[in-house]
DNA sequence: TACAAAACAGAACGTACAACTTGTTTATTT
DNA sequence: AAATAAACAAGTTGTACGTTCTGTTTTGTA
């Protein structure tokens, strides 16, 4: 018989060793603007973190308050929901990748950056902040409030990526292929899975070699920009 | 103050609908191995499903149960942990996931096969059951029990996948590349990066397309396998 | 037929989690 | 300086989950 609720001890449940947040001594004030953003900043990076570390279900919002070093009430206080959060990492780490590609594309010869691009995209996407995106987009299959908060985010943003690459190979004179989408997403799908197979591995190198033959590859695919020289 | 455990309520918490097991009415007894293997089986197929469908974390005993239509009861005698039944579909994944590496490869003119080992793989890692290992190696990540349970399958498994390309290689009359290995790994984790895209997807072409690049870069990387002729 | 063991059924338990709530401190505005 | 609002802190609650437990039915064996 159970009608009525058993009493069901919870007494381990704040077992939390107390993480006292850090305190400050300053006596000028901070402008709440500075505040929000710092706060906001260290929970998403954070989030980053644990995200890439341990997998979505692992990264829990305590988990990521106290790694933090934020309290569970500031964290509701800027994203009273975990998806909230989530979206905001999203958003945090496209706009960073952005970024990225624009310095390392800009760091190269202007004739020779196609050749490099399988490394550039291996630097961006198996970062931390990669796989944290990775993690985000598998739950949100199977968190429909994440994945409607994701919609509006995610719009648009292979599009861009791919109209930037096209851009790029005309600035440098050459003309991209009537498959040139299906090559990119080719291109980003290798990188992903091996930055998935990363996960696994400690194997460094194999990884690297095999982001070296879509170097070869990608001189096959468009001959204009030449083969890669052996140093 | 709680140090005495509140009495919460957990009046709601057996909801689930009363999926009545599917009862036998023959009278014939069915021998004990039978039953154990078709309960097994159902609850694998089940979890299959429900890990390709929406997730790990979604995939919670309780509903491989009610899709299996097995009773909670009968799982737990199977498969007493969650991590037992995920080491379970891992295993009868890899022994189907070979025996259609084999049958495919068969099926296709000897000469010819190198060519179409694109979308052999594709066939074999898309399918739900590649999907669902695929959620269940992400989940090991945070789960040290079932990263435990699922060392000893895994291992080898790789590397009889890649020796295997290299037999069929040589009794072809071919050599494999110095980086065959890299160039393996890379075509797995190619696939398995447009395999998840799939998931978000509904665009089945523009996936086929890049299926396609593939099988032009496998004739590049291996010029003694020929071009595929257009049709 | 008797008895043991496997297979099954489902309720009960403890826990971890996200969300909610209440109270306190710090900054901004008037 | 007073009032208001933002930022922060932490305790509380409901619930979903994996596991464990107790009891029942079916199959195998002596």
């Amino acid at each position: 018989m159970s009608t009525k609720p058993a009493s069901v001890g919870r007494s381990t449940a704040r077992a939390l060793p107390s993480q006292t947040p850090a305190r400050r001594t300053s006596k000028k004030p901070r402008p709440q603007a500075v505040r929000s953003a710092d706060t906001r900043r260290r929970l998403v990076d954070a989030a980053v973190a644990c995200l890439s570390r341990y997998g979505y279900s692992a990264t829990t919002v305590s988990v990521v308050a106290r790694q933090a070093k934020v309290s569970r009430g500031a964290m509701t206080h800027q994203y009273p929901a975990k998806s909230d959060l989530m979206v905001a990492v999203v958003e945090a780490v496209y706009e960073a990748d952005g970024e990225q590609y624009r310095r390392s594309v800009e760091a190269i010869p202007s004739r020779e950056w196609m050749r490099e691009l399988p490394t550039i995209m291996w630097d961006v996407i198996s970062r931390p902040s990669g796989i944290a995106v990775m993690e985000i987009m598998l739950a949100s299959r199977s968190d429909r409030e994440l994945a409607d908060k994701l919609r509006s985010v995610q719009r648009g943003i292979d599009v861009h990526a791919h109209q930037w690459v096209i851009e790029r190979l005309e600035s440098a004179g050459l003309k991209d292929r009537p498959d040139g989408d299906a090559v990119h997403r080719l291109f980003v799908a290798a990188i992903r899975g091996l930055a998935l197979e990363g996960l696994f591995r400690r194997d460094k190198v194999g990884i690297e070699k095999s982001v070296a033959v879509l170097k070869e590859i990608i001189c096959h695919l468009y001959p204009g920009i030449g083969f890669p020289e052996k140093p």
